[in-house]
RNA sequence: GCGGGGGUUGCCGAGCCUGGCCAAAGGCGCGGGGCUUAGGACUCCGUGGCUUAGUGCCUGCGUGGGUUCAAAUCCCACCCCCCGCACCA
């Protein structure tokens, strides 16, 4: 058994007491610099995070294998929310936060720290990154790390210089913006912040003022289909809802109640006049603003008060809950008659010519789905969907719509609204999609953000140089190039700052901090310079724009940007050439869910920043699917979330390593299975088995076993190589240590024992394999070569090169032709059902094989050449029925053939093998010289069986 | 709705781009043999159905069509599943 936990501490010591993974610059090297985003620090390490950190990890020490200076630093983040969320539940002493925080091991002590200041969480959790990820055998450069946020002045300075610089070039810009808001929080109401409502947006209704006949008063109806504007019959209120009347913006206004605080939250002055109830304004008429037709208010339960204005449009042709209210209306004649309205007023007005419907489409599509009242809310917001969606795609306006008759719906709708708003008969308003309520159980609602600092990530020069760029760089896999490109089309200016939260301050409006995704998108420069500030304690103040500037940009004079800075003009010197040298990011790793956002930014800002500057830009971006744990969601309410040292703890960190990494490949969701780890372990000690029988080892002939052996390394070499060159870890796993081991199985039981191997075969193949799995499973690697006697680290050793002189075809088809012989063999065998005395192979005579190589080369052709060739002529009938069989089985296929000396050879050599394997005599004969009628079933690469 | 990725034999997963040694790699599981006092480990054989002295046939890669001498692989339509859609790390 192998003691993974011992090696594993054992070689990560002398790894970093040989500082194997510290880079400096070093010109006589291709450098290659690696990153994993840097981890928000509010809790410890899971396997999600094992899963992409790890494949960074297996290709950044693949690269150094072949002959890279790789640069692997590791920063940690704490910009933002979350964890001061976390102080401030301490501070409340919230049960369950304290439990949250002891089950991942945090003591008493440690949770009374955390209450004094949110950097104590920090402290606390990167310390415990940083050993966890010790502990699986990360590959990284200590020296450069940091943390976010003002805890790392140096890098708020940094983050300054970034949007000075962005602000300078004009991609910061000043905007209105409508988001989810708490009232209760004062602040926006993110997805992961909702109690409910999650998947809910803004969305803007068009607010139609309907002028109440004799009054001067509007009352504001909201749409989403302004277009249907011209076949309202009435106006729809809730009877005993609680309306005002309101001054908003100059005018008076009649809407709910509830939509007061929202309307004052979007931009408009809003004074309530007057308080009324639905019932006050039943029975009155208002002016319908593009016709002037006058239409009466009537009740309806469905509406909602909450919703928008709580004053509803009614358009019954084209609207299944008008259809139906109105329907209902009509029922109740006293109720007309008490209104003043007659059902005639009532008649649904068609506006839209739909494929698939007639006139009244509300009207069929309710009296089709059997809806009896409008109280059927969950049918009629079914019908109202469906109806929607097909007027919308196929609809066109008939002549009742005015200057917009004969126009399609899904061209005219944004049209007809701007036409409202442009003559004063509309307004907008922000309502959501659906009910959202915040965290702390206050009801939300829409609210436009002014003068909020925005990213002009719509600007389409901006974008379409990022678009360019993507186009040329690698992305692995190759799928998810084609994502970036959409995400940048469909990027939109983006808030940069908040009001809440850790964070550097933006340098020109103190009061607001830089939001956290908009500060991590090109840090990896600071890692080039991080080890020279964290020697040298710079001060922050030395980090001036101007050195920035320099170093980062090139521009300016070094003797002069160090006087004014107070550096001196080596260290300036140095980060500039640390900068040039490691600079641009060769590969960065992470999970696919940040391509939309995270990724995306990186790559806006490289190229924003370092405008002009294409040697500057990301060169690569590979990306890997989510973690499920066996076949589950990884969730807190499902309670798998597995840390990641509790799993090196129990398996060790280098099947850990194998199980995770080589779970998935691409985009796929990797799959975290226990009873996976046992199979790979099994094949590791079973390499470390081989290693201890080196020695055993005697053999120095070189048979087809050997030779086959040989091929098999070399092939394998070449295969894996371009797997791990795409980080394809899973193919590359496969081939070393499933196929490579099935290979050595092989070869042993074809030599029959340990001591007839060839030890320099065995070897050369073993240290090669050894290599190859060292990327993912480093410190078993590493003991394996210092047991097999080398003196070097395998960390620094070199990547196996494939000889493609060793590589022998025909040795392998002579393998595979024993392999496929015992299979024959055994299948017979199995029939017979006895022990068999003696088994007779008969070896197929050479007219068969060359028949067979015609019919293989020449295809329909063979036939005529069979006819008329002399080789063929005593066989003839026989030649071309088996032509004909094999024409009719083998149409295209390429296919070695031995010749019958080359068969008797193998059989030769391979006698005491199959002897052995067989457990009786074995005899070889030629077709043409056996009287047996099974010689005659004999075939090149198959020959005829008899036991006896 | 928009965008991206998928549906393969008990399970996990190769293969599909570049059609044909594909009844479909490998692993796991399961059944049997060997080794062993036994178990484990290891090792060998088997693992769609029928059939047969190593063979042949049928069914088969989400569903239904098509192209082709030949389709898991190419084309078309459909069904189903997963992920993202922002001010949040």
């Amino acid at each position: 058994m192998v003691n993974f936990r011992e090696i594993e501490k054992k070689w990560q010591e002398v790894w970093e007491k040989e500082k194997v993974f510290e880079a400096d610059v070093d010109s006589s090297k291709p450098k290659f610099f690696i990153t994993f985003p840097y981890p928000y620090v509010n809790g410890a390490p899971h396997i999600g995070h094992g899963y992409s950190f790890l494949r960074t990890d297996a290709y950044a020490r693949y690269k150094r294998m072949r002959g890279f200076n790789v640069l692997f630093p590791q920063g940690f983040h704490a910009t933002g929310e979350p964890i001061v969320g976390v102080w401030e539940r301490l501070r409340n002493n919230d049960e369950k936060q304290i439990a949250t925080l002891k089950k991942s091991g945090a003591t008493d002590e440690d949770i009374e720290r955390f209450k004094e200041t949110p950097e104590n969480i920090v402290r606390f959790w990167m310390k415990r990154w940083m050993e966890d990820l010790k502990m699986v055998g990360a590959s990284i450069d200590w020296r450069r790390t940091f943390v976010t946020t003002t805890m790392t002045l140096q890098y708020s300075r940094f983050i300054e210089w970034q949007y000075n610089t962005l602000r300078k070039r004009g991609y910061i810009k000043k905007g209105t913006h409508p988001v989810i808001w708490c009232p209760h929080c004062e602040s926006p109401t993110g997805d992961h912040d909702r109690l409910e409502g999650e998947g809910e947006s803004p969305v803007d209704y068009v607010l139609i003022k309907f002028r109440l006949v004799d009054e001067d008063a509007f009352l504001v109806a909201a749409t989403l289909r302004s277009e249907t504007v011209f076949g309202v019959t009435n106006i729809w209120v809730k009877e005993d809802a609680d309306y005002v009347k309101a001054r908003v913006n100059g005018e008076v206004w009649i809407i709910s109640k509830d939509a007061v605080p929202k309307l004052a939250d979007q931009l408009k002055e809003v004074e309530v006049l007057e308080e009324i109830k639905g019932r006050d304004l039943l029975g009155k008429r208002c002016a319908n603003p593009v016709n002037g037709k006058h239409v009466p208010i009537l009740p309806a339960d469905f509406v909602d008060p909450s919703n928008a204005t709580g004053v509803v449009m009614s358009v019954p042709a084209h609207a299944p809950f008008d259809y139906a209210a109105v329907m209902d209306l009509l029922k109740d004649r006293d109720k007309l008659v008490r209104y003043g309205v007659s059902a005639d007023e009532l008649e649904p007005i068609s506006l839209i010519d739909v494929k698939g419907f007639g006139k009244l489409p509300a009207k069929e599509i309710v009296e089709k789905t059997g809806i009896r009242s409008q109280t059927e809310k969950e049918k009629l917001e079914e019908a109202t969907r469906k109806l929607y969606k097909n007027e919308f795609h196929l609809g066109k306006l008939k002549e009742t719509c005015g200057e917009f008759a004969g126009m399609k719906v899904s061209e005219v709708k944004e049209k007809i609204a701007e036409w409202l708003k442009e003559r004063g008969y509309a307004d907008v308003m922000w309502e959501c999609t659906g009910r959202v309520v915040c965290r702390c159980g206050t009801t939300c609602h829409v609210k436009i953000l002014k003068d909020q600092w925005f990213l002009a990530y719509s600007d389409e020069d901006w974008k379409r140089k990022v678009i360019e760029h993507i186009k040329r760089m690698k992305f692995y896999p190759e799928d998810v190039r084609q994502q970036f490109i959409n995400t940048v089309e469909w990027l939109k200016d983006k808030a940069c700052v908040r009001k809440t939260g850790l964070g550097t301050p933006l340098p020109w409006d103190k009061e607001w901090i830089v939001e956290t995704l908009s500060d991590s998108t090109i840090y990896m420069a600071y890692y080039t310079i991080a080890r020279i500030i964290n020697e040298r304690k710079i001060e922050a103040e030395k980090l001036t724009d101007e050195v920035f500037d320099y170093i980062f940009l090139g521009k300016g004079n070094a003797n002069e940007v160090a006087k004014n800075s107070g550096l001196d003009v080596e260290t300036l010197e140095e980060m500039r050439r640390e900068f040039e040298y490691f600079y641009p990011v060769d590969l960065r790793n992470s999970g696919k869910d940040l391509v939309q956002n995270h990724l995306t930014f990186y790559l806006m800002h490289h190229i924003a920043i370092w405008d002009g500057m294409p040697e500057k830009w990301p060169v690569a971006i590979s990306v890997n699917g989510r973690v499920m744990v066996e076949g589950e969601k990884m969730s807190k309410s499902k309670g798998n979330i597995i840390p990641l040292r509790n799993l090196v703890e129990e398996f060790g960190a280098d099947p850990v390593r194998l199980n995770i990494v080589c779970s998935a490949e691409g985009m796929e969701e990797a799959d975290w299975r226990v009873e996976n780890i046992k199979g790979y372990v099994s094949r590791l000690e079973y390499l470390d088995g081989l290693v201890e029988s080196l020695n055993a080892m005697k053999g120095k002939s070189v048979t087809n076993a050997e030779r086959y052996l040989n091929s098999k390394l070399q092939k394998m070499i070449i295969e894996v190589t371009n797997a791990y060159e795409e980080m394809k870890f899973r193919t590359a796993i496969t081939h070393v240590l499933f196929y490579g081991v099935n290979h050595l199985k092989w070869y042993f039981r074809r030599v029959g024992c340990i001591e007839r191997a060839n030890r320099e075969v065995v070897e050369r193949f073993l240290k090669a394999v050894i290599k190859m799995l060292s990327p993912i499973a480093p410190h078993f690697s590493e003991e394996m070569w210092h047991r097999m006697g080398e003196s070097t680290l395998i960390v620094r050793e070199s990547w196996p090169e494939a000889d493609e002189s060793l590589i022998n075809e025909k040795a392998e088809v002579l393998e595979n032709y024993l392999e496929s012989l015992m299979d024959d063999i055994n299948s017979v065998v199995r029939l017979v059902g006895a022990k068999p005395e003696k088994v007779k192979v008969y070896v197929a005579s050479q007219w068969k094989r060359d028949v067979y190589a015609l019919v293989l080369q020449k295809k329909e052709e063979a036939m005529k050449i069979i006819g008329n060739d002399d080789r063929f002529a005593e066989v003839r009938t026989k030649a071309i029925e088996l032509a004909k069989n094999l024409l009719k089985k083998y149409y295209e296929l390429e296919k070695t053939i031995l010749l019958q000396e080359d068969e008797l050879a193998i059989l030769e050599e391979a006698r005491e093998f199959l002897e052995k394997e067989l457990g009786c005599e074995l005899e070889v004969m030629k077709e043409e010289d056996a009287s047996s009628t099974r010689a005659s079933k004999a075939m090149p690469m198959k020959p005829g069986i008899e036991v006896v």
